[in-house]
DNA sequence: AACTTCATCTCGCCT
DNA sequence: AGGCGAGGTGAAGTT
């Protein structure tokens, strides 16, 4: 890992285009080949970002750019698209290396995955009577989070998510009118859980018949502990 | 900015939970008490970090992690919400500080409401005799990109998107349906625009009776630069 | 390899 | 401050 301080200005060319004038910034070159570029502030999101894998050149200043004091010129092309990010450096402050070796990597608990084996666990959190058909039940459109019945024997289909935006209702309208069609399921009734549903999810599901949950992660947590303690 | 070449273990607490074991990383302390951990790969995602406005406390490592040999360790405590980071430092490699000012930031091109801008410009991509009514045309459940009229004296309701996704076709589809309720507009017919579209987003719309229209952004950013040329 | 879905999404705009 | 939509989304898992 290569890091430099530079007074710099920055020209990505890709996707889109995007111009950085003249400022000093951290420029983090990675061992492979990626370049981030972050000012003091802001937040993990770097200023302008050549993506792995890449390769890092060192070019030769036009003479426009020369006149304008560019000291040395970094081009970084990405090996797999035409998008490329244009360094041009005017002054360096520092740089240094450093040899890091491979990362053993983030352990994670909490995402959707977790939440969808607590709430398969405590399926009664959405009603007395609720039981559990099966997590992650396929159809041609794709996996139901979870398939359950209510007290009255009903089938209820549930989308899960821990924000609960309009396109989480879509996706749930989408899979209850193809169970709708199934003659052995139908009818079934859906139920949109999420730990915060935004108010437009929120009409839009209860528009179409929906109903809300939202879920208290910690709680539900707090139950399987104790649960997991008992034994 | 401070740069911290460290030996260290981070955890982190708060929407999830996030452990990294034991390596060398980059540690990248902001102005503003954000915190970057990186290590040598990966994108420009950092592998764990806290996000602005937040405070570094150097604390007291308890007795186990003193045995595990933690020479120092940071909290990062996030100051809006009760996310928080701890970093055990057991070696730092190496430490640098920097002063880089407030950055004048990034300028763009090519997003979405750029595109916007040169469709409504250029309306007749989509067609002889095609015109424009209004960009943000703002309805209850929102603006619709553009409204326009066909040859035939029709009114037009388009969806621009950079990708051409599922999403954009329901939000099309739901413009529509609240259009055509409207007897001063109806019928309303609907076009799909965008510079890739999805095969699945395409056959869904078909199937809705909604016309896709690929657009070519470079050409029709040359065509405004001839034009502009012009006068 | 293409595609779908999740994210401590981030970021910017608007109410 | 909170909602809403876009992103050079990125990243992970699945077909």
């Amino acid at each position: 890992m290569r890091l430099v301080i530079a007074r710099c200005s920055v020209d990505y060319v890709g996707r889109l285009k995007a111009h950085l004038p003249l400022a000093t910034r951290l420029l983090l070159v990675k061992a492979d080949g990626s370049v981030l570029v972050h000012s003091d502030g802001g937040s993990y999101k770097p200023l302008n970002w050549m993506s792995p894998p890449a390769t890092l050149r060192v070019t030769t200043p036009d003479e426009v750019d020369l006149e304008l004091g560019v000291a040395e010129q970094w081009t970084v092309q990405s090996a797999k698209t035409d998008d490329r990010l244009i360094i041009n450096i005017h002054e360096k402050l520092s740089e240094t290396s450093h040899d890091l070796g491979v990362d053993p990597g983030l352990i994670k608990d909490g995402v959707e995955a977790d939440l969808q084996r607590l709430l398969a666990d405590q399926i009664e959190t959405l009603g007395t009577g609720y039981s559990l058909i099966r997590r992650e039940y396929f159809t041609a459109i794709g996996p139901v989070d979870i398939l359950a019945r209510d007290a009255d024997g009903g089938t209820v289909a549930i989308e899960l998510k821990r924000r609960g935006d309009i396109d989480g209702v879509e996706q749930l309208t989408r899979y209850l009118e193809l169970l709708n069609r199934d003659p052995l399921l139908a009818p079934v009734r859906g139920i949109f859980a999420a730990q915060q549903i935004k108010p437009q999810a929120k009409v839009l599901a209860t528009d179409r018949g929906i109903d809300c949950v939202t879920l208290d992660y910690d709680a539900m947590r707090g139950v399987d502990d104790s649960e997991s303690r008992l034994f």
